[in-house]
DNA sequence: CATGAATGAGCCTTCATTCAT
DNA sequence: GATGAATGAAGGCTCATTCAT
């Protein structure tokens, strides 16, 4: 069989690459960087391990990638809010739901991991400095004064208030929700009572 | 010089014996057993790693040991309670407190960690399941039923609400609070919202 | 180029797997399983240590699988005597040779490793009670039996002259033969007498 | 108490001594050196482990004053045999017994361990040199001629039987006895026969 | 590009040996 | 003398990474 053209190469070293950075991300973000073995994303990809080193240098390159491509998904996220129709409790009501359902958690889950976890690398610890809280709570801030204004979201200082929101979420992203003896992700309606006030 | 007496080896293993616990406690605690190194825990104790065999038998066996304690320190806190004066809702502050803050935090880390960690033995396993979430609301149950009837608590399936309050502190508890960038433990007030309700 | 295909691979697999086999045999023969390092096996096939990992789960099932094999092998040596031609009293100074000679004796040698030796896996202790001696000696009852009557072989209880001859011959084969110095493994003729009787 | 004069620290250092060796020579030469751990020794003594260092720099001067004594104890068992009564065959017969009874086999065993093992002290290597097989030979020699003379040994190379002889003595002994299932001590008689021939 | 064989650093654990008491 | 706490070298095993095919 003659030899794939050029394009031909690309796309599949593209959609290889996808393919991969999928399945890390499935696995990264629940086991952590420690936890997880190359021979497990390798596994979950459906390919051998030393394919994995074709396309990635390392498992650290292969970790920080998929970290620096979380973190911009993120910032997104906190941005398409403000795309959508509704009142500013609405929007936060859909941005926690994005948080914790099952398309955008694994994102938050690595940014987690990559927060919380000793053995990280060095870049990521520069992303993580990088893509700081405060840079989040700062592209938050103008829906919940807009909420503060309305009398939806609670009086009282709005960067704490939007730490203490985020830093709940990103917690109990990672519970493992398939556990349900142990524990239980809170309906909105509680968590929103956080936010609303009394 | 005759050898120590009975009493003086005793109050030297205890001793060690405490000192490597604590040490232990400290390092599973934050890191979880797979990313917990004997030599890490050694190093913690001031002590050689070979030293550690002489009073537990293996990693997982002191990783065991202190889950075990664990559990039943934390379901003395959660009886404790009842002992305080001062209405429902002061008795659950105190024992969020008492969670989230520096002295019984390392005990509720490391029950996370048992709960949520991949690679913990068997035995360690058969504490999470006999000390399931359940036995813990079960204990938290009384209080929360007065304070709804006081009006402190919010209405509603109390079992959810005693739940959704368990994890989401015992999420919290795993954040570094020193990592003020990131993550930010809310305000018993802002916690407290969840539970009192509008 | 193409990856090699199943063949090839199944070819180096077994062709290694063996390697490892025969270098494992020649040391867990003479040195036991706790006098041998993997080390001193992966150095005697020539090997990296990481590399017996591959193809053997443990020590211990390296082993185990030598037993089994030697354990059959053995049985295959008895039984084949009875195809050879000539007196009662030739098959059995044939089998003594294919005990003693370099060829068979590894297996022989193994086979008393694992009957001998403490820190055995369990599995193999299972191996030693199914094919115990007396499986031995039933195999070759009928040609001593024969022997007896051609008046070959000494009268008396054959069970005990074809266990005394086994154990004779199983402790012998464990003399370093190389250290002259020390043991002489006896003649046959010597040997044989023994069984023949005055 | 006051404090024991020179005169019994000597006893207690001899009997101390004497009960380590005694220990030390019931596990090593069942258990070779390298199966037996210090550790054994001291619980078969009945004493601390730490306690053995001070009679012995090391495991390997333990264990290579034990193959001393063991050496000398064989060379005069052989004598020994010259000063009973009765017929060449008679002594032989007693030697056998001498070799394969309770009494005298662990020192035989010893001797076995250290020509055989693997990971023997350098000293142990030269006593086994020094007390090769052929010094042995030469002490039975003039029973085993004397026999031959009276017709009740077998004609031949005596060097080459006696060495034989003491080939499968010395291999037979470390058979387990217990281990009935597995090996089988042979009789006397079918001993004998490897020396009396037909 | 794709595979899996091969390597070796590093972790858990054991055990001979030392030493304070 | 006697004890057992303490140390560290070394062995079994895992897994990230490399490389021949």
């Amino acid at each position: 069989m003659a030899p794939l053209n050029d394009e031909q190469l690309h796309q599949i070293r593209d959609e290889r690459k996808e393919q991969i950075m999928e399945a890390a991300l499935k696995v990264f973000s629940r086991r952590g960087i420690v936890g997880t073995k190359m021979s497990m994303i390798a596994a979950e990809a459906g390919i051998s391990h030393g394919l994995l080193y074709h396309y990635f240098k390392s498992k650290d390159e292969l970790f920080t990638t998929l970290v620096q491509m979380a973190m911009l998904g993120a910032q997104d996220a906190m941005k398409s809010i403000y795309d959508l129709q509704g009142s500013p409790l609405d929007k936060i009501k859909y941005l926690t739901k994005e948080i914790l359902d099952e398309s955008g958690r694994p994102y938050f889950m690595l940014i987690h991991q990559a927060r919380t976890s000793e053995g990280v690398p060095e870049k990521v610890k520069e992303l993580v400095a990088q893509y700081s809280m405060n840079s989040f709570v700062d592209e938050l801030l103008p829906v919940f004064k807009e909420g503060q204004q309305t009398g939806e979201i609670a009086a009282g200082d709005l960067v704490e208030l939007i730490s203490a929101y985020l830093s709940v979420l990103s917690s109990l992203m990672m519970l493992n929700i398939q556990d349900e003896e142990n524990y239980r992700i809170p309906s909105s309606d509680i968590l929103m009572r956080m936010v609303t006030g009394p």
